[in-house]
DNA sequence: CCCACCGTTTGAACCGATTCAAAAAAAGTC
DNA sequence: GACTTTTTTTGAATCGGTTCAAACGGTGGG
């Protein structure tokens, strides 16, 4: 193999110093006219492609790319539905700004290779850092870094996350608006196995995510004078489930079912209008489902479902941007939710 | 902001030199176990996190990752179908290997910023590089690429490649095994609109996956006595358009309609099937069709589509290697593809 | 007691660039 | 022509490591 071309050959080939053939390529207005015109003879012949990365990434310090990390085998970043979705964004925003995208991954089994500690990027996006682990490797890489989807209840990392308390709020205002007073909420990573759930076993989940969610649908129906307790939360349990069985039960006495359900997920929603279908169950006649998360099925489902949509751009643009121009937030940064509106809603029935 | 600390910094604090203290983090068994554990505890003490993946780099010109490009927008590796599902793929082989993966866009308009020149990684897949455009770019820059889909005659590019022709030429014959003897193709990116294409217009298109199919489904309908000329090729235009106005002529007389259906790709197939369950006609028991590329979704259509699957896991392993092991093809390197048999596909009507 | 040998450690060279103070050259001024 | 200014160019320091030949200290054999 031939001897890599360096900044120092080509300098020499063209007789000038080593400086000055940097100057040509990264501030080309300091050379004069001739001197540069002969530089880029020279590269040209000696068939150098300019400045190697790695050169100047040693001196500069910057790589400008950042790295999505996630605590999971990297296929999951194609598979994963809210990954896909806020790494789209993310790739969007990089690609706007010129900046690279690594992806990595860091499972507690699999440590080794191409990971948080020898990544080439600027800082991290930290997806899925819902168990401490993968926010103690960042932070000993000594990177900046941002995490995404946080599920903690500690408020020192830095992170920018979602509205859960205002989002949940705000569906359940909105159906409130329309009349409806017989509300259910369907949740998940709760209990053991599809079913209802008690206020207490919602207070003692691990889940932020779920926890204020819970607590957002809980003081809008509470402002409305209904009382947490006449509103059932049934979940399809911790290891997953059957939403379908969850609502069975909640559907077992039509006189007393509700007319509204809160879905924590778009994907639990979905499924709750499929089985509603299944049931003869009009939705929004009979009943309206609200949503949340806003992933892209949500919007050509039958009906389309209205959904607490999640700001992925702005959370993409946030967290590069904390990244690359150091604009770190402090602590937790919260993102509002945008309600859209689609047919999964409507007028509560007489 | 505090300085980094430098692996100087540790060997000093720990009295040792500067290479003992490389040896400490690299080949640790090269130094006795007190002076090893003595700089442990330095670097622990002073908070460094072992030695940065920069200088490293520059040393030892690894990167350990590779680069995946694309001539489109960064996101479009999350939106299009088949650039997700090798990536997918991708993605699984780097994280078994312990290697990175950069993503990299380069488009005509926007080729500035991180990309092809700046990356730092040890080689690039090339995905879509229809245009000669994204081959003569990464050239330049002097790593070892392979061109994924590449669609070009010429056969000078390092590439990892499907056999379009004995794929059609597999497909064709599954049908002609179930006793089909009328047959039409299905194609893209050929003629201006919707319609039936002369064979003379097939092979003047530059997509040189659209020729070998097309040349594979006529050279075993050939072997079978079935002629060229009676093989209709309906296309959607090179602009997109509509697979049902393509199909309605090919079905406006049902006597000599066909009862195979030879689509170059799934979303044709898939599309074709849903305007003939539109038009009352039953797939497979009145028309069989196979499709191209084996998307996901066509295992998960009704009926399930019978097609020639692409090897992505194979094309990802051979590329992934050619770039880290430095096993770089010659030339261009061709995989086979595999007929999945599923629902869509029957014997022919009597 | 000398010497060869082995396991450790050192020190310097090198990787490929950027940066900046200072020197050199060119251009103005009077 | 001498003196300033301004524009270019130079050369050395730096970034944070890895690597390897040579030096070193200790051991065992003869």
């Amino acid at each position: 193999m031939t001897k890599t071309i360096r900044l120092k050959d080509v300098a020499e080939a063209a007789g000038v110093s080593h400086g000055t053939a940097s100057n040509v390529f990264n501030r080309p207005e300091l050379v004069r006219d001739e001197v540069r015109e002969r530089v880029r003879e020279a590269a040209r012949a000696l068939g150098y492609a300019g400045p190697s990365p790695a050169g100047r990434l040693l001196r500069s310090g910057k790589v400008n790319a950042i790295g999505f990390a996630a605590d999971q085998p990297l296929d999951y970043l194609f598979r994963d539905p809210w990954a896909r979705r806020i790494l789209t964004e993310v790739a969007e925003v990089c690609d706007a700004r010129g900046a690279g995208l690594a992806l990595v991954s860091v499972t507690e089994e699999h440590p080794t290779g191409w990971n948080i500690e020898s990544a080439l990027v600027d800082g991290f996006l930290l997806s899925g850092s819902g168990r401490k682990f993968l926010v103690e490797m960042t932070q000993r890489r000594g990177l900046p870094f941002v995490s995404l989807s946080l599920d903690t209840r500690d408020t020192d990392v830095p992170a920018v996350c979602i509205d859960d308390f205002g989002g949940a709020q705000a569906a359940a205002r909105h159906l409130l608006e329309l009349g409806h007073r017989r509300f259910a909420v369907l949740g998940f990573a709760l209990g053991d196995g599809p079913g209802r759930v008690t206020p207490r076993e919602v207070q003692a989940t691990r889940s932020m995510n779920v926890l204020e969610r819970a607590r957002g649908y809980w003081a809008a129906l509470a402002e409305a004078g209904i009382p947490e307790a006449e509103v059932p939360v049934h979940a399809i349990g911790r290891n997953g489930g059957n939403v379908g069985e969850a609502l069975a039960l909640l559907f077992a006495d039509r006189a007393t079912a509700p007319t509204a359900i809160l879905a924590m997920a778009d994907r639990l929603a979905l499924a709750a209008m499929a089985w509603l279908e299944g049931q003869g169950l009009r939705v929004p006649q009979d009943v309206s489902v609200v949503g949340f998360d806003g992933v892209p099925e949500a919007a050509s489902s039958t009906p389309p479902l209205t959904t607490m949509e999640q700001p992925y751009r702005r959370i993409a643009e946030r967290s590069v941007a904390a990244i690359l121009d150091d604009a770190m937030p402090e602590g937790r940064e919260v993102l509002p939710l945008d309600l859209v509106l689609r047919a999964s809603t409507g007028p509560a029935p007489s």
